[in-house]
DNA sequence: TATGTATCGATAGTCAAGTATCGATTTATT
DNA sequence: AATAAATCGATACTTGACTATCGATACATA
C-alpha cells in the first residue's frame, strides 16, 4: 500500500493531529461503530468540526453525507499517512533511566515501532535486558545498526554525548533520529531530527501559569 | 521581579525556543563572555538571525549595535519570562518507569522546577525513595498537594486513568498540568494542560522518513 | 576626526494555518 | 413522493508567524 499520494504535502501540524484521530477511530471501532463524523471526532478531541474535515481530507479518504468517515478506510489512511502501517525497527541510544522507561513503553508497538536494540557506553548496563531487548556496549554500535538496516534512532543520552552518538548513527546508516537530549543536532542534509525537548513543553506551561 | 511587562503577549512559538536561548545564552557566560550576538545564536541554533532578534526583543532587553545583547540580562530576562526564574513546586502522579525517570532528570533544577511530591496508586511502589522524594499513596494526594500549595502537576499514569488523576490534581489547586498520556484532558477554563505527546513527535518523524 | 563595518531595530511583504460561510449530497421521515 | 435534517466539501477570509529589506547606531581603525 505504498501508493504515496502526491495529492499534496500534508501539512505538519495536520500530521501532528493524526496520532489523535487515529486513538479516536480504533476506539470506536473497538466499540462496534463502523463510521465516525467529523462533529463527534471535533467534540471528543476540542477541535473545530471543519478542521477535522480538512484534516481527514488530506489522508486520502472521502466521508459521506450524513454518515460520517468509515472508521476502517480511516484507520488505514491515517496509519499508512503517518507510516505506522508496518512496524519498523528503531535502535536506542543511552539506556539510562529515560532510555529505559521507552524500552518498558508498550504504547510503542500500535505506532508501528520496534526498538529492537539499545546501546549504552557504561559497560555496568551492558548485557542488562529490559522489556526482552539486551542492552549492548556502545562499540558495536555501527556493525550492529548497519547488519539490522535499522533506519531510526532514539537518543536518550546525556547532552554532552549526543552529536557524538547522532554521527555514529547517521554513519551507520539511520535516516532519522528521535533526540530526546536538549542539544541542537547538525546532522547532513536527508536525514531527519525530531527534538524531544522536555524544555520547550515545560516553557509554555510555566509561562502560561506564571 | 514581577514587572510583568504587558508590552506585547509573546507569541508561543517564541517562548518555545526561549529555552535553546537560554542554552546558549548561560554556554557562553560559563565561558565568561559577556555579550552574544544575534549572528552567533542564529548560526549556533540553526535559526534566522533575524527571527533570533525578534524573539530576544520580545522579553524586552534591548540589545547595542556593533557589541549584540548583554549575556546576563538576557539570561535573567528569558528565565523570567517562562518562568524559569524562581524555583517552582511540582507534583508527580504515577511512579511508573517513565515518572521515575523524570524525577531523577537532574535538568530541571536549572528550569526551576522541583518535584516536591510523587504519588502513585500502587501500594509496592508507595514508600520507595527516588532522589530524595518518597512516592506516596494516591490516598495522601488531596491534602498534600493542597497544604503544600503546589501549582503545577506532572501526569504520568496509564491512559485509563489519566483524567481521573487530572481531576484530583485541579481540585487540590493545581493550576498546570503536564501530560505525558496519550490523552485529551477536560479541565476548566483557567487551568492549563500543555501534552507531551511522544506519539505525535514520533508521527512527525516517521512520516518524514516514510 | 573621519570613514568603515558590524550589528540592531523597524517596516513591509509573503506564506501557511486555521476559521467562517454556504452550497451539495444523502438518508430519514411523513 | 416530498420534505427535512445532518453531514461533507469547496471557497473565501482572517490571523499570525516568519522573511526580506533598509535605515540607524555605535565601536574600531586609520
Amino acid at each position: 500500500m505504498d501508493e504515496n499520494d502526491d495529492r499534496l504535502p500534508i501539512p505538519l501540524p495536520t500530521i501532528r493531529r493524526y496520532p489523535m484521530y487515529l486513538r479516536a477511530v480504533r476506539a470506536k471501532m473497538a466499540r462496534g461503530e463502523a463510521s465516525v463524523s467529523s462533529a463527534v471526532l471535533a467534540a471528543e478531541l476540542g477541535l473545530d468540526p471543519v478542521l477535522v474535515r480538512k484534516d481527514l481530507a488530506m489522508s486520502g479518504v472521502s466521508g459521506r453525507p450524513r454518515i460520517g468517515w468509515s472508521a476502517a478506510a480511516l484507520e488505514a489512511a491515517l496509519a499508512a499517512a503517518i507510516g505506522w502501517d508496518d512496524t519498523s525497527q528503531a535502535a536506542l541510544v543511552g539506556a539510562g533511566s529515560l532510555g529505559r522507561a521507552l524500552m518498558g513503553y508498550e504504547g510503542f508497538r500500535e505506532q508501528g515501532l520496534q526498538i529492537a536494540v539499545a546501546f549504552d557506553a557504561d559497560p555496568a548496563l551492558a548485557g542488562l535486558q529490559v522489556n526482552g531487548v539486551r542492552i549492548r556496549p556502545a562499540e558495536e554500535l555501527p556493525k550492529l545498526v548497519r547488519r539490522l538496516a535499522i533506519k531510526l534512532g532514539i537518543l536518550t543520552v546525556p547532552a554532552p554525548a549526543a552529536q557524538m552518538c547522532a554521527d555514529a548513527l547517521v554513519a551507520a546508516g539511520v535516516r532519522g533520529i528521535w533526540n530526546f537530549a536538549p542539544v541542537q543536532l547538525a546532522v547532513p542534509t536527508g536525514v531527519v531530527v525530531q527534538n524531544m525537548d522536555l524544555a520547550q513543553s515545560l516553557a509554555v506551561l510555566s509561562h502560561a501559569i506564571r
